[in-house]
Order: C-alpha cells, then sequence, then structure tokens
DNA sequence: CTTGCGTGCTAAATCGCTCTAGTTGCCGGA
DNA sequence: TCCGGCAACTAGAGCGATTTAGCACGCAAG
C-alpha cells in the first residue's frame, strides 16, 4: 500500500486537502473539532510530510548544508571536525533542521555543489569551512542568493557572516607564555599555508617574536597531517640550534612531534616543550600530557548553528561572531627550556 | 532575476517543455540539430535541475543517507568513522550520489529520520551503523521500504543486506597470537556490549581461552571512551595477579590503556602487552607503537557503497558480503610476558 | 492514391503540498 | 427583513520536472 498523502486524509475525514493542509501546519482557517479529527487520523495513516514537494512550493528546507573538500586522510584523524559536527548539529536540531553533510574531492565540486543544492532549494543555507586566502567560493556562495556562514574571518568573507575564533591573540597568548618561562627559540609546526587562519597563527608569531626580541621564530607550513608533523619536528630538532619550544597547529601533529622527540632522545618537557594548537582527547592521553589551546569546539559549532538560524530567519542580516578566545591549558609538556642548553 | 526553468528554455528555443525535458535527459524524442539548441541555451541560462521537482515526480534523489545516533564524545574519536565516511562518500561519488548525514540523540530519532527521509524519497537507500543486539531499526527500514545495508553482520539482520568484518576471526588471530608469545592472562576492555561486534568479539575471546586452556580471559565492558578504557586499565593492572596482555576494542581506548600503564610504572611491552581492534595514526604514532588489527577502512566505506549502489538499482536484491578479515601489525607493544612475573 | 509507420514534436496530466480567492452558513445589528 | 461580517471551509492554481498520449508530416510499400 502506498503512502498517504494529505489527499487520503481529506478523502477520509471528509474535508478539502485545504482544510487538512491548514490543520497540519496549525494555521487557522479551520474549526478546533475538525482539527482534532484532521490531525487523529493523520497519525492513524502515519503520514508524513513529504519534504520534496513542500520544497517544490517554495517552503524551507529545514536543512542547512556542509560541503568540506579534504582528503579523507586530513579529515580522519582531527578530532575537531566530528566535535565541531556534533554541536553545529545539537545547535540545528533544536529547531529540527538537518545537516547534509558531503565530502567532496576538491574546491571545484564543492563550488559545483553549492550551486546545486542552493537552486533546487535543497538546504536553507551553507557553512563554509576551511577559508582561504582568496576563496573563490565566497562568491559562489554569495551569487547563489542562499545565506551562508563563515567559518573563520574576521573579513574577506565579502557580505556573508562569520564565525571566527581569535587565532592571532590565541598565539599571542602561548608565545608570551613560552617566553615568560625563559624560551628563546621557538618554532611553530603550522596547517596548511592557503588557510586563512594558519596565516593568522604566523604572523601573529612573527610579530610578538619581533617585539620580544627573541633569538628565533621559525613557522614550517605542513599538510596536517601527521607523517608532515613528524617530519617537521624532525628537522626541527636536527638543527644546530634546535628550538626550545614548538608550537603545533593541531593535536595530531603535536602528538606526532612528541613521538618524534622521543625517539630521538629529546626528553619532553626539559629540553623540549610541546604546545598543540587543539585540544582533544589526544593531548590528555599522551604522556606526558600536552599543553594546549582549548576552545569548547561543541560550543563552538553550537554557536555556528544559532547564526545559521538566525541569517535563515532575516535573509539579509549580516553577522560576525567572535568566539571565545582559546585558553592555554597547561599540562606536562611545557617548562622552562632545561640546563642542557645554558652552555 | 529568478532560476531558470525548463519552461524558460522552452520558451526561448521555441519548443515545448516536454522536448526541453528529453533532451536534457538524454532521452530520444527530439532531432539531433534541436537538441543542441536546447543544451546550447541551457548552458547559457545557466540552468540546473531543480531536485526537489525531480523527486516529486518519483525519481532517484540521488542520495543514501547515513544517520549515526551516538554523543558527541565518543564520535569525536573514532578516526575508524571519518574513514568509512570518506571511503563510502569515494564510493558513492562515483555515480554521483551524495551522501546525507545526520547525527542524532538515540536510535528513536534516529528511527524517526529513517520514517521521514525514506517517505519523503530524500534518499534512495540508508546505510546502517552500529548494529545492537535484537535491534530495532531493522524493522523499521524494512517497513520504510527503502533499500538498505547494514555495516555488522552477519545474519539477525532480517532482508537487509549487510557488509560485514570478521570479528571473530580477527580476535581468534590475536589470541593465538598472545598465546603463543607466552600469555596466559589475557584481558579484553571491550566496547558497548550491546554491539553485536563487541559481543562476537568477547564469545570468541572466551571460546579460544578455552581452547587453549588460558588462565583467565576476561571482558571489561565499556563506552569506547577514551577514560572508561583507562579506567578499565587501572582496574585490571590493579589485580593481584594482573593480566599480561591486554586487547581494546579501540585505538583511542588502547593509547589511554598505554598512558595508565606508564602511570602505574607498568612497562610497555616488558611487562604488559598492548594490542588495539582498530588502526590509525594513533596506534602508529604512540611510543611505544601499538601492535593493532589493521583493516583498510577507507576500501571498507567503499565496499559498502558498492553494495548500497547495486541494491538501489536492482531492489529486491540482497547481498551479504564479507569484507577481508582484518590482519595483525605487530609493533612495539607487544612481547613474551617478562621474567617478573616468572615467580 | 491509400495505408502504415517512424520521427519529431506538443499538450496535458501528474507528483504532494501550499496558498489565495472564493463560497457557504450563521449571527448580530439596524 | 435584510445586510455586513466573520468563521469555516472548498476549489483550484501553481511549484518544476517527467511522462504519456497523440498529432502532423514525410516516406515507403502495396
Amino acid at each position: 500500500m502506498r503512502r498517504p498523502t494529505i489527499t487520503d486524509i481529506a478523502q477520509r475525514v471528509g474535508v478539502s486537502k485545504g482544510a487538512v493542509s491548514f490543520a497540519l501546519n496549525g494555521r487557522p482557517g479551520v474549526g478546533e473539532a475538525t482539527r482534532a479529527r484532521i490531525l487523529q487520523v493523520a497519525k492513524e495513516m502515519n503520514w508524513r510530510p513529504h519534504s520534496a514537494a513542500r520544497a517544490l512550493g517554495g517552503a524551507r528546507a529545514e536543512a542547512v548544508g556542509l560541503v568540506i573538500a579534504r582528503p579523507a586522510s586530513t579529515l580522519g584523524v582531527e578530532p575537531f571536525f566530528a566535535q565541531l559536527l556534533s554541536g553545529l548539529q545539537a545547535g540545528l536540531s533544536a529547531q529540527s533542521v538537518a545537516l547534509h553533510l558531503l565530502i567532496v574531492e576538491d574546491v571545484e565540486a564543492e563550488m559545483e555543489v553549492y550551486r546545486e543544492w542552493a537552486s533546487a532549494h535543497r538546504v536553507d543555507g551553507f557553512v563554509m569551512v576551511d577559508l582561504k586566502v582568496r576563496d573563490p567560493r565566497i562568491e559562489v556562495l554569495e551569487e547563489a542568493g542562499t545565506p551562508a556562514v563563515v567559518l573563520g574571518g574576521p573579513g574577506r568573507h565579502g557580505s556573508l557572516s562569520s564565525v571566527w575564533a581569535d587565532d592571532r591573540g590565541a598565539m599571542l597568548s602561548v608565545v608570551d607564555y613560552l617566553a615568560a618561562l625563559g624560551h628563546r627559540r621557538i618554532a611553530h609546526v603550522a596547517g596548511l599555508p592557503a588557510f586563512r587562519h594558519t596565516q593568522r597563527r604566523m604572523r601573529a608569531l612573527h610579530d610578538r617574536a619581533g617585539r620580544l626580541d627573541l633569538e628565533e621564530a621559525v613557522s614550517v607550513p605542513t599538510d596536517f597531517s601527521d607523517s608532515e608533523g613528524a617530519a617537521a619536528t624532525r628537522a626541527l630538532l636536527s638543527r644546530p640550534r634546535r628550538p626550545t619550544a614548538i608550537v603545533y597547529d593541531s593535536d595530531v601533529m603535536a602528538l606526532a612531534g612528541l613521538g618524534v622527540a622521543g625517539e630521538m632522545g629529546v626528553k619532553v618537557p626539559d629540553e623540549l616543550s610541546i604546545v598543540a594548537f587543539d585540544d582533544s582527547v589526544l593531548t590528555r592521553i599522551a604522556h606526558p600530557a600536552i599543553s594546549a589551546l582549548s576552545r569548547d569546539t561543541f560550543a563552538f559549532g553550537k554557536q555556528l548553528a544559532e547564526v545559521m538560524l538566525e541569517i535563515i530567519a532575516e535573509p539579509g542580516l549580516r553577522r560576525d561572531v567572535k568566539t571565545a578566545t582559546p585558553r592555554l591549558v597547561v599540562r606536562e609538556s611545557t617548562a622552562p627550556p632545561g640546563a642542557w642548553q645554558e652552555n
């Protein structure tokens, strides 16, 4: 037997489909008694709205799109994403809005999906992540005319709304902390240089290094993978005058770096301090536990959801939200630079 | 200006919308010259199909649904999922089928989503994960009448297709390996006992322990979290006659366990061997590197996608695919039980 | 010269729902 | 008694595509 439609319900109750539609959507235009009967019958027949049919009429899709262009390898590891996703999901489900996630090969494919989903009213809005320098996706989203929130700002995302963390402030606090401990040679194993937040962190490090008059402050870009993180660490520790502290742009890379240090016989934290730019179970279960910049990623996702819902409700609105600056959680991987290097 | 529809194209070319539809779908019923002109104009006007409108007509949604009912915490950590997702995605995108992912609170919500998406033709099929003992979702999916693939078998999933790994065989190989090394007291920090695969692993361990006449073979259920994994490890290592080897049901728990062992001064692998039931970066970057059961999760996801596409193409078909049995990768965390316990 | 048939196309129904423009019936006020 | 107004409801158009039935035309066979 077929899926029941409002026409079926209308027939069974003996009213028109218009009345059924009104009743089911809690709209005026139908008496209380009739409404109750319609609801009753709808329940009995196990009726469910057909979202495609609704979408055709121009209604909300009740869904938000998240398209990610990343290779499998980098996505697989980072707890950050899953956390963010959960938060986003939680925020959206408060208004029972679904999240449509799609992982694609490259940015080209990502933009094509934006165009398709937007024009098919498949989603009411998009969340865009991994903001890049001179990002072509901005324009596509603007053209599509669908509300969108960009994760990672500030600025440079045209008319789109954004939610962003203060990467600069966070990096500054880390550098200040390390400098206060007495470190003068600080290295930074960064992420993809094409990403805006990577750029901001690099700039922050070097700005502060100049002001504090550090001996060395170098940023090494990577692709966020554990293997490149390890390789970068190996290279840094092989230098004649190696850094006494390394800041990693992700928890995974920090863990990999910790492993390399162990392998090379460099004691953490005695001979090398390690800080991760993202907190998760990984930093906690490592030995020694890694000092990390902690932010509530779940809450971050939730905030993202809130902004999304706001701009969906009121198109044309533009919001720029700065989230709480990540806070440095000091664990066992950081200490003043040891005696060995005093000579 | 509005999004162009086939009516707009028809007007501009001077044909009927039927002709346009034929042309755009590569169907016969329109001459070559006309077809070319229509395609040309469609491109010029930047036309894109409206999936909702298509869905209304009963066409394929070109999407597969994956609904996961898990708390944020467990989802965030496991590389397994992200890997699986990538593989699934890759397999599906070969036929440009999208993946609709939704993370929900509980199984109730999950089932509701199945009903909704199925009846709204929002997806052409579902992938179901985390198969439980006496799983109520099976029935819902069967009723929905939408093709579905269950991850984790064999058996007990009614008329649905499945793709499964040989958990039993994998566990047996681990036990055999540890026994061959000389271990007589083996513990198993298991996952959620409600999951079928957890059950199968537990049973396999105990079956083999009986046959090999081991002194001890205990399974401790957990919720897959690092904290419960750590707690279980602590408890096991605090026993008067503690196990000489522990098998963990996930890489995260194995890492947490490794940390606890270090804390308690139990040397790995001299005094304790550790095996993880899932392989990823985590096991590789740990120190010592953890011996793990490795499977190609990406390929696993791809296989899932293939089965999915098959049963979508031919509804009524039922497939049961057993994937390659995970292979034990021996690293540094396993060794014969040390001398200390010989007394 | 008719019949038959394939080709290329049109017109219109259809999918499930929303929403606007009526229509009906009833009540109260003048 | 009649009319205005309101509440309750109906009829039907419309959303964008697919799909079926059918039409007009040309050409070949009888």
